[in-house]
DNA sequence: TTTTTTGCAAACCATTTGCAATTAG
DNA sequence: CTAATTGCAAATGGTTTGCAAAAAA
């Protein structure tokens, strides 16, 4: 099963590059539509899955189920606003604390994901009412 | 908009209370209906939804996207084992480092969740095919 | 009686898949 | 050529919702 370079992955992973945000596979799709006007939902799906595989993509599950892509690939967490529905890339990224004591206890922990949820700098400014565009938001004890 | 108290809401929250491991939706409906075996599957996701409202259980989103429930409503991080799927509460948890920066750039940090992935103890005995029951395992950088 | 909740079934929506037609190698 | 990939459409599978009947308050 050999693996060919095309078009459509081309776009998939350029779009992908470009995006500051995190995007879903359906608003990926519609960017690449953009570029390529015949692509199919599908195609994009195949193809984010491969890039995953091939190790130049990370999925990112956040509240809410959907599946977001984001194409930096070095360990990282994300900061998730929720107001405005931002998902923001944090420089550092935090140690799993337990990581140490699990390995002791003959767990094997291979990598970890942390997420914050909260508000923006430019959202916590706003009194309180809802935002700009965004998804809506469950508080939850984390 | 008066809440009551049901039969199926109590099995729902008794239901999940006494699991350990984390159900999804669909799991822990198949749990309530030896309990009360004309429950329908809406309404265990409406009293679960009402649950969480009223915080008392936790949604708990891991990577497959399935949403899991769990009635330990203090913080607290997760493992889950790539190779039996497991979920396992963590006694501690991990502090999301980046909350003070993030806090003094002007952002609103609320509350955070961490899950650690690998083997457990008892998988990561094993030679290395596949373990028991369980879910398949995409490995991720996180 | 009044209002919420249930059970059932249909609707939704993100994601996956079967298949014949294309296309990269 | 010929095997992988695409576009399309249909199928999945988890979750949500509309509605009339049932049951708390």
């Amino acid at each position: 099963m050999k693996r060919r370079a095309t078009p459509q992955m081309s776009a998939v992973y350029d779009v992908l590059a470009a995006s500051r945000d995190h995007p879903t596979a359906v608003q990926l799709f519609q960017r690449v539509r953009r570029i390529l006007p015949r692509v199919s939902l599908g195609t994009v799906y195949r193809n984010l899955d491969k890039l995953r595989d091939a190790g130049r993509l990370r999925v990112v599950r956040l509240e809410g189920g959907l599946a977001h892509y984001d194409a930096m690939i070095e360990p990282h967490d994300h900061f998730v606003c929720e107001r405005c529905g931002a998902v923001i890339d944090l420089p550092g990224r935090a140690p799993a604390l337990d990581a140490g004591a699990l390995r002791a206890a003959g767990y094997d922990v291979r990598w970890h994901t942390t997420a914050l949820y909260g508000a923006c700098a430019g959202c916590a400014d706003r009194p309180s009412g809802r935002a700009g565009r965004g998804a809506p938001a469950h508080g939850q004890a984390g």
